[in-house]
DNA sequence: GCGGCCATTGTTAACGGTCACAACAGGCGC
DNA sequence: GCGCCTGTTGTGACCGTTAACAATGGCCGC
């Protein structure tokens, strides 16, 4: 900086200035400060700012599995918008879902002093090991539950409602469901949105199976359900479970859509290459993303977030569902 | 800091030479600082220490979509190995695999006074982008072909040529391959090994088909071969083609493996529940995050790099191979 | 023509660590 | 007993930037 100072024939101050793009320097000074920096190359130094303005410019993302669907996608929205809002990201994988490995998570984007925390890992269980971390540095969760720290999130039980209100639209007396692991909130708001249209249906409710997201427990559940003979909708809380279910109803010779309607939840790439292809439910997680962004910057700054709604999922019939014979 | 010294009854370089593990304090004066540092919940700031040491300890990735599971896994295995290390990972989601878009992110975390860089972008036209920066900082790039900053890579053409073998072995007069697209190394080696395969087995060698990994690249490749009747074996570039050629082969009527046997590349946790359950090449992606952190923190430290050779991939037989009839 | 105000620019002191070097003590060899 | 060496501890400077405040010059109003 000092010697972009000197090229242009000014103070280190004036640099500064000009480079934070403060009021008051005139335009012909401007003009010859930027020509020296851009001459010499110049770039600030980004520790010594951090150092006097206590901010890093860093936000600091835990998140379970990136290897999930859901939680990639969340993530390039929010590398993208962070980027754009002139921050960098600065990532930790969590190596397993409980309390212990989440402090740890945290514990480590403390030490990088990020100013703000995004928490991918819609877990309950979690939810007590962020509470503290809240008063040192804001922090947003995706999906959360409770108002505390809640942002971002998809209307999960609108879709799940929709997802089931398709299958019971076609004829289907009622519909099970395969759940995702219990405690993790988009597991829990699905059953209740498919509770909740079962009731509005007059419907009876089955017994729910759980499952862990994973496509083999979607075959589990798959074997368990070809054991209970009046089944003929399920709607699978995600479209790997989908996929198991698929697999297992293969497997016994039983025809999906023909004796088995299939709703799964997500709308995978591959899902539309399934066999059949996979009715389902998209939800856009590039945006969830990018509400995280707005949010978190906005509780830095100090401003009030733009407080949007939930993201509305949308609903892709293909050919895995369709009227019970 | 001062603070922990006036605790501990020390001076600050005291403190600091306790915090940094240095030898020459003894053993009761480190007792005394360390109980001090917790007492007081002391964080060394790390933007002070960058200033000075010129180590943000922050190591960059730029990658390719996080949606794909190849990258996806490399991430996974980068994160933990480097919070191993002592490092914190700046992530970067490239918006478009091109020279442009790889230079704007690269640019971002050259901003970020990064340490070094890793790039999970396997493809010639970002090379040369890549180029000029690694005269500024380390720089490895995943799969990379030339030696210059290559590291960490699969053995893509012995995965290959296990994969061709697998189907000549089964009966196959010939194997035709849906390849990557064009310029990606992965797929560039991946077609290589087949080839060398082929030429080994004095198999004729059928045009090469060419996809961009996606489903639906997939399937219109499928629907190509459909118009080639003498097609019984199909070597896909990675899983999700695979399935692209799974469903336009049984939309059309085509048994698999009964009249087309097929293989990918990968083994997506989907793959084991396609239908058919997809015969693959297994590769272990968290290994090579993993190998990147080593070869980057090697050359950071200016030691040599723990020279390991190529990771081999498994091969996974299901049920979408086998002999013709 | 002079005082006061505003816009522009410069000067100095932090921020919180580490580095280089000095100071001090104790043990050893001669 | 003296000097030297080694091991431990303390002192000041410095990293590169921004904050706070001082200084300068031009314009305006009276």
């Amino acid at each position: 900086m000092r010697d972009v100072a000197r090229l242009a024939g000014v103070s280190h101050q004036t640099v500064s200035r000009v480079l934070n793009g403060l009021p008051n320097v005139s335009d012909s000074v401007r003009e010859r400060v930027e020509r020296a920096v851009a001459q010499l190359g110049y770039r600030p130094n980004v520790s010594a700012r951090a150092l006097i303005t206590k901010r890093t410019m860093t936000l600091g993302v835990v998140s379970v599995s990136t290897q999930q669907y859901g939680p990639a996608g969340t993530l390039t929205g929010i590398s993208e918008a962070a980027r754009r809002a002139g921050y960098f990201v600065s990532v930790t994988v969590l190596d397993a879902v409980d309390r212990q490995s989440m402090r740890s998570a945290i514990d480590h984007l403390l030490a990088a002093a990020v100013d703000g925390v995004i928490v991918i890992a819609p877990v309950g269980s979690v939810v007590e090991a962020v509470a503290g971390v809240a008063r040192t540095v804001p922090l947003v969760m995706v999906e959360a539950r409770d108002g505390e720290q809640s942002v971002a999130g998809i209307d999960q039980v609108g879709g799940a409602r929709t997802a089931t209100r398709h299958l019971l639209d076609l004829g289907h007396r009622t519909v099970a469901h395969v759940r995702g692991p219990i405690n993790w909130f988009e597991a829990d708001a699905r059953v209740s949105g498919w509770l909740t249209e079962l009731m509005a249906a007059h419907a009876p409710v089955p017994e729910v199976l759980v499952g862990d997201w994973s496509p083999r427990s979607g075959y589990e559940a798959g074997r368990r359900i070809l054991e209970r003979s009046d089944v003929t909708a399920v709607f699978a809380a995600n479209d790997q479970m989908a996929l198991g279910l698929l697999r297992a109803f293969e497997e016994a010779g039983r025809s999906v859509p023909g004796d088995i309607s299939v709703v799964g939840f997500d709308d995978l790439p591959e899902s539309e290459f399934f066999h059949p292809p996979l009715t389902t439910v998209r939800q856009d997680f590039a945006e969830v993303g990018r509400r995280c962004i707005a949010e978190i910057v906005a509780r830095i700054d100090g401003t009030s977030p733009p407080s949007a709604g939930l993201i509305v999922p949308e609903m892709v019939v293909r050919d895995s569902t369709a009227a019970p014979r």
